[in-house]
DNA sequence: ATTTCCGTCACATTAATATGTGAAGACCGC
DNA sequence: GCGGTCTTCACATATTAATGTGACGGAAAT
């Protein structure tokens, strides 16, 4: 049996879900529906449900960040996305806080119920398009890259792992001076002028 | 109709594959079965399939090389890995090489059908415990941030933007040598000595 | 009311980085 | 062969960062 908790400030969509559950009640509970995050921030920690399907765009305190806050409480609770938005940074933000699934709205009772099941066996239900994006955002852009010698790579990897000039000299068997000039021609195709920018420009551009 | 090519050192699997496809004739069309990367490099961008079904352990150049060599010559193809590894590394490679789904291979011929449907709808199609892998990706850590003050919190953000001290002096109307300080106290608590430490370990513990 | 922590600033020293110039050997393509 | 690029090293200098020590006011805590 996977205790369900839902937390929505759409009446009927609550109600609407809560009848789904209720046809299904072999296999899922619904121990709670809530209107706005504060109340669910309040309820949730005690009644202790397995899933909770989370609405973002709350009155108030966003979904997001009623997740935030749950999270460290519940750790082992498994919260799904259920709203209408699908834009980068509300998806990613509500990966980052600790979302294990993302579904849209337009999706059937029977997808939802679905989705259930497969967060609590380990999943991370998705939408189609949702999981591609964030498929996708490993790609890398693959394009300053190629600018870059092989050696140059090598330094700027090292460089990537926080080491000093000195010790890059060391790893690689080349004097310090070396390591200099290497990183000079390496900032000239970055359009950089610190280790700084150089590992962030790296990190952001995957060109390692 | 979706036209499909494998690539798969296992002949057994190629084979079956290579059914299970004929049986659905009316959806797909198998139009390249490979054993090697080599051989698929050579022949898959000529035949242009809309999906690739890659397994990563091949002999010689591996699945995930192969992919990364077709995906500038074909962007609008969709491979999906299908292997039996689902470690981190591996998995998160292939996503960066450009995977749009990842299916471990005791996935049902069912499943693989349907996944390679969703790919060309759009999605991600990914085995329950991939998903999750690369949804909790994206989750802080968030405990090593607990110990940084806000103040130190907005120079860590400066100098992750790529700042110099005098320009986070600027930027935060305090003077170099405040400046220093936090960075110091900074160090400490993250337990780094040097902006690019703390810059990766802020990037890698999304510590802001 | 006193301690503790945070944020602010100052002075000083050593280490590391940024920038410039020059040059030699290796390798590749034409 | 000759010109180009890559890699290597050297000398020089100005700027920046790292580390240490010390101090003051405010805010929160007890």
């Amino acid at each position: 049996m996977i205790k369900v908790a839902l937390v929505d400030d759409n009446v009927d969509l609550r109600e609407g879900l809560q009848i789904v559950l209720k046809e299904h009640s072999d296999e899922f509970e619904c121990i709670g529906a809530f209107g706005d995050a504060e109340t669910a921030l309040k309820k949730i920690p005690e009644l202790k449900p397995d899933v909770v399907l989370m609405d973002i765009n709350l009155p108030g305190i966003s979904g997001i960040e009623c997740l935030k806050q749950l999270k460290p409480k519940l750790p082992n609770l498994d919260v799904i996305m259920l709203t209408v938005f699908a834009d980068d940074d509300t998806v990613f933000d509500s990966l980052c806080a600790g979302a294990c699934g993302y579904i849209t709205k337009n999706a059937s009772p029977e997808k939802i119920l679905d989705a259930i099941r497969e967060v609590r066996d380990g999943g991370a239900p998705m939408s189609g398009r949702i999981a591609r994006m964030v498929v996708t955002s490993f790609k890398a852009p693959g394009d300053a890259s190629a600018q870059l010698t092989d050696r140059e790579k090598e330094v700027l990897d090292q460089l990537c792992k926080g080491k000093s000039y000195k010790m890059v000299a060391d790893a690689l068997n080349i004097t310090h001076d070396t390591v200099r000039h290497h990183i000079k021609n390496i900032y000239k195709k970055l359009e950089v002028h610190s280790v700084s920018e150089a590992i962030l420009k790296t990190m952001k551009k995957k060109i390692i």
